[in-house]
RNA sequence: GGGCGAUUAGCUCAGUUGGCUAGAGCGCGGCCCUUACAAGGCCGAUGUCGCAGGUUCGAGUCCUGCAUCGCCCA
């Protein structure tokens, strides 16, 4: 091929759709069980089939396949488990919104079914995108093995750790407050709720009191900011200790004024005056409200026609308001909270799950919205002159993170599972450092969370997930329940029902059966009916029905379902079958070969947000289930921000989507940039641009344009399309994509390593493999080995610790400033000499050849591309095997089957060995034999650029240092024709005028290295003086810094002795080069 | 209210056990289309390292307090 003919820009589509079929088809993704290599495995964090995959999954899956290409390097067995996540109520809510846009229908008027059909639609469609989007990122996943959390396996896996938990009393069924969210009619759990402030009013109501005493109130004011939340109160609250509880409010205001700066101080003050005025004016009141509730008093509950208790509590708070308060159990979690030491006053529930009200408020009020029961209900106070006054305020309400409504707390049955022991284990796993949290501090979250030990409710009200295999009904007696009549069909059926729950459930082990008893308040679930008294049978089956084990001719779920038997409509939340994810995919429940390779797996890559959410459950259900951790690591990645700091999000329209920037940039420069930001997990701005489809003009996205359906490109006017067009003039438009320049960076390299490569092809022609005898070796060579060697322990020792950015810095400067600066710089030279030739190409085919396989995880498609290239010039390019290979032991083939010969590169760079560093290469003393001629090179370059000297102009120089420097420099002579026009006159200590005053001095490897240049054709005295002048004063504040430092006797006694001399040693060359400097300057005054 | 984090060049960010004349990319200025690369080369300018104390011979780095911003939890 003739390399002469490549581009001269790299081509990133081209290798795209080269590369990625070709590294499928030849099966390097995929992994087996029986492999004999360790293991290595990822799970993904699956992506929720809800919508499209931004920069954050970008990140978060460049980062698991930049670790799984290393391994798979470094001969592991690897695996990347690929997969989606059904996210129960998000996709639901998302599919119903939907529903309802395009054609007015609800969820209700649709059915389960039809519902479920259209979010397994939406849900193909979705996955396939998402599955896409991974490839052409590049990530190398065993797709063969993709799963979905709601598929038949993870299916199967779910029922089964839900029976053994059911089984083992891990889950029960209580009445509790929830978030309810009456646009999706279901249960959200805290996770799922955002708080938002909103402008509210505070109104205040009075009740009247019964049959007060002479002197006592008649009525009790009570403020609230949900007024028809009344028609379900059932107290009203006062303290039981009001002056106590202001005493302690004062001392709590005393103790903030005494550490508070100065100028809250004012305020607080003020407060603490408020409260002594208030003491006054209120205390006696409370005390006599108290007394009448130790009384028993009784309120009247206008508008009900109900009488509510006057009771004591420390909820009421007596520096606040009127110091009483209303409660309602059912719809507050603190009254809540009061209700539950106070059982006698009872709660009322007065919503339906719609969020109208139900029959539990009078006629009048029954179906109102809660809105429109608000309204009536203070406009009814009002009447009855019961209304004291309405305060604005600003409230800060629960939202639905899912259907953006507000939040009702709501009493309803719910399904929980017990954290205690659970929670207790997965905190164990990450203090014993079984399982290690990188960055660490978010151990201190996981930690903190776990301890709560809060029980988790898994029911949700959904359609869309797992649905609970949960069977129940109700019986008159325990003799209804054993079908002890046998006078009807029923009474057989329920006869062998009875049976064989029981030997389901003894000897086969398939069921689960639980009893709740109508007069236990608790609900809780007992092994026995009762003897006497009707009951509910709950029966968890353990299988998918069809699979349990065939002892009988009927289906046991037809059975039940035969007498009356009722599905729980409920469906797990989705965390609970994202917490099986590690096991579920390798196939548990069953013992397979994969669950036995590949778990636990080896590090889990995943986003802060859901430490608790999924990485803590996780945990937790592979502790119970396997009593194995899934993960021995867990690397917490950093979050990208937009450029105003903001969360990216589709709703915002500041999200980017990966796509837009591989067509852009392309996916080595999307991943190199990735890595590039993946610092010890700061979070990361990036400014966000769209880029006009018309001109290519990219310019910034503001908060006012990120939303708009039509956009106007600011350099050539024309119009185009966001992601939010809708009308179709507006979806008509050409579509602008939405990018970052942040992507430029990672774009440039990946162009500068593309040209380095073409140079290096180019003038590989010719190439002969072959080992290089070290007495060959240059310099130049000995420095590169040797910085590869460094750089090669560097990458591989910064990527195992997570170390993301350091290592594409490494990579990247070591690429750039030295590799192509320097090294192919000097190659040009050595390739015009014959006897030269040789050794550069075997030396530079190596050195690119380890740098393509250290630089292949973060740009896979570049290096693939170069890779084959370079194997049709250098087939076989190693240095130090004989016959230039690689190591036989290093050559385990993959699963492909094929053998790759011993000393030929791999047939691609995906599968190559990792390199190792070669430290019998590695060489302090010639790499600072190189940075004493790069600093006189340097030296020279800036010479002539401070002096203006023409650059075609080739100028004279003459360097004066020991006889070591310069036997060393002396070699060098071609480059600096070659990169400097610059041509020596002399090396080395003699033949130098005593009176000559050096151009430059630097500090060498052997004491002083002086550069002159020979300028009688070019001087230029402004620019000279100007030049030393500036050299002068930076010299002399350098050196009165470290005169200062050396005066300090503190210093030279107790800084270690090493740190000393070295400033002493710094001091003389600086007075050294001083001298020089001013000796030139005064030359020059002349 | 509690926890975590941030604050370094015009912008975005590095700076891992204290020794720094504080770095990179972009942007900026100058020169250069030198046959790998103008998505490039060479050279250059730019910082009271948020503020105030403290520890130390020495603080961008450690401690305390404050300010501002962000995230999480209640």
């Amino acid at each position: 091929m003739d390399f002469k003919s490549l581009p001269s820009q790299y081509d990133h589509a081209d290798a795209q759709q080269k590369w990625y079929p070709f590294w499928e088809q030849r099966g390097y993704f995929h992994a087996e069980a029986d492999d004999r290599r360790p293991a290595f495995t990822i799970v993904i964090p699956p992506p929720n089939v809800t919508g499209a995959l931004h920069l954050g999954h970008a990140l978060n899956n460049t980062l698991q396949d930049i670790l799984i290409r290393m391994k798979r390097m470094q001969g592991f067995n690897t695996l990347w488990m690929p997969g989606t996540d059904h996210a129960g109520i998000a996709t639901q809510a998302v599919v119903e919104r939907r529903l309802f846009e395009e054609q007015k229908l609800t969820r209700h008027e649709l059915g389960r079914e039809g519902l479920v059909e259209r979010i397994w639609k939406w849900k193909d469609q979705y996955e396939a995108r998402i599955l896409s989007q991974l490839k052409q990122m590049g990530c190398s996943c065993d797709w063969q093995r993709t799963r979905f959390t709601l598929d038949d396996q993870c299916a199967r896996a779910v029922r089964e750790w839900f029976f053994r938990l059911f089984k083992d009393g891990k889950i029960y069924r209580g009445k509790r407050l929830v978030n309810w969210d009456t646009f999706l009619q279901t249960a959200v759990s805290d996770d799922e709720v955002f708080h938002e402030p909103v402008k509210g009013h505070f109104w205040h109501f009075k009740y009247p009191v019964i049959d007060p005493k002479p002197g006592e109130p008649t009525h009790v004011t009570i403020a609230t900011t949900r007024p028809e939340t009344m028609l379900g109160d059932t107290a009203v609250a006062v303290h039981p200790d009001p002056a106590a509880a202001l005493d302690q409010a004062g001392a709590e205001l005393r103790e903030k004024l005494y550490s508070a700066p100065s100028k809250e101080k004012a305020n607080i003050e003020a407060q603490m005056e408020a409260l002594g005025v208030r003491r006054q004016a209120v205390l006696p009141g409370l005390i006599q409200l108290r007394e009448m509730a130790n009384r028993g008093v009784q309120l009247e509950l206008p508008l009900t026609g109900r009488q509510i208790p006057l009771i004591t509590d420390e909820w009421a708070k007596p520096e606040l308001g009127s110091g009483c308060v209303k409660i309602t159990p059912a719809h507050d979690a603190n009254d809540y909270d009061v209700w539950q030491r106070h059982k006698e006053i009872g709660a009322i529930s007065i919503l339906n799950p719609d969020g109208t009200l139900n029959d539990n408020v009078p006629q009048k009020y029954r179906g109102l919205t809660v809105k429109k029961a608000r309204d009536a209900v203070v406009a009814n106070m009002e009447a009855a002159g019961l209304l004291v006054e309405v305060e604005d305020r600003e409230i800060d309400l629960a939202h639905s993170d899912r259907s953006k409504t507000p939040i009702e707390p709501y009493l309803a049955d719910q399904w929980f599972m017990k954290m205690d022991e659970l929670a207790q284990s997965a905190m164990d796993a990450v203090t014993s450092g079984r399982v290690k949290i990188t960055p660490e501090r978010y151990a201190k979250g996981y930690l903190d969370w776990l301890s709560e030990k809060r029980d988790w409710p898994i029911g949700r009200q959904l359609w869309w997930g797992h649905r609970i295999s949960i069977w129940s009904r109700h019986y008159e007696s325990r003799y209804e329940y054993v079908g002890a009549d046998l006078k009807t069909i029923e009474d057989s059926y329920q006869d062998e029902l009875s049976d064989r729950l029981w030997s389901g459930q003894e000897v086969y082990d398939f069921v689960c059966v639980r009893f709740v008893r109508d007069n236990d308040e608790t609900k809780s679930f007992k092994d026995e009916a009762p003897d006497s008294g009707g009951f509910t049978v709950y029966v968890c089956v353990r299988n998918q029905a069809n699979e349990a084990p065939d002892v009988y001719e009927h289906d046991i779920v037809q059975l039940m379902e035969k007498l009356g038997f009722q599905q729980s409509e409920d469906v797990l939340d989705t965390w609970f079958s994202s917490a099986l994810w590690p096991q579920s995919t390798l196939g548990w429940p069953d013992e397979t070969p994969e669950l036995m390779t590949f778990y636990p797996t080896s590090v889990l890559i995943t986003s802060r947000d859901i430490i608790t959410l999924w990485v803590a459950r996780m945990v937790l259900a592979g502790l119970y289930n396997l009593s194995e951790v899934p993960f021995h690591e867990v690397y917490i990645t950093p979050k990208i921000l937009d450029g105003y700091g903001e969360t990216m999000s589709k709703s915002k329209g500041n999200g980017v989507d990966p796509l837009d920037v591989i067509e852009k940039f392309g996916a080595d420069a999307l991943r190199f940039g990735l890595a590039y930001l993946t610092t010890d997990t700061q979070d990361v701005k990036l400014s966000v641009e769209f880029e006009c489809p018309l001109c290519q003009t990219v310019f910034p996205q503001t908060k006012k344009n990120r939303q708009l359906p039509r956009i106007e490109c600011e350099k050539c006017g024309q119009p185009f399309s966001t992601q939010w067009a809708d009308k179709p003039e507006d979806k008509a438009l050409p579509r602008g994509a939405v990018v970052s320049e942040r992507f430029e960076l990672g774009r440039n390299f990946a162009n500068k390593l593309w040209n380095a490569s073409r140079f290096s092809l180019i003038n590989l022609e010719g190439f002969t493999p072959g080992p290089v005898d070290d007495k060959d070796l240059l310099l130049e060579d000995r420095w590169l080995l040797s910085r590869l060697a460094t750089v090669t322990q560097q990458v591989t020792d910064l990527l195992e610790e997570y170390r993301y950015a350091d290592a594409a810095r490494t990579l990247y400067d070591f690429a750039w400033n030295e590799f192509c600066s320097f090294y192919v710089e000097m190659t040009k030279a050595r390739f015009a000499v014959p006897e030269q030739r040789q050794t550069a190409q075997r030396v530079l085919a190596h050195a690119l050849d380890v740098l393509l396989r250290l630089l292949h995880p973060m740009m896979p498609f570049l290096t693939e591309e170069v890779w084959q290239l370079l194997s049709q010039v250098a087939p076989t390019r190693s240095l130090n095997a004989p016959g230039g290979g690689y190591h036989p032991s290093r050559m385990v083939a993959p699963r492909t089957g094929a053998r790759t010969p011993r000393l030929a590169a791999a047939e691609s760079v995906c599968i190559a060995p990792w390199p190792t560093a070669d430290t019998s290469r590695q060489d302090a003393k010639i790499e600072q034999q190189f940075a004493d001629f790069q600093a006189v090179l340097g030296a020279v370059r800036e010479i002539r650029q401070s002096q203006n000297i023409p650059p075609r102009e080739e100028i004279t120089f003459a360097v004066r240092c020991d006889e070591r420097t310069a036997a060393l420099l002396q070699p060098m002579q071609p480059y600096f024709t070659q990169m400097a026009r610059a041509m020596p006159a002399a090396w080395g200590p003699d033949g130098f005028s005593a009176d000559a005053t050096p151009d430059r001095v630097i500090s060498g490897q052997h004491g002083p290295i002086e550069v002159y240049v020979d300028r009688s054709r070019f001087i230029d005295v402004v620019a000279e003086r100007k030049q030393r002048e500036k050299e002068r004063d930076n010299l002399a504040k350098q050196i009165a810094s470290i005169d200062a430092k050396l005066a300090n006797k503190n210093f030279v006694d107790k800084a270690p002795a090493e740190v000393v001399q070295q400033q002493r040693d710094k001091l003389a060359e600086l007075r050294n080069q001083q001298a020089s400097v001013v000796a030139a300057l005064a030359k020059l005054e002349k």
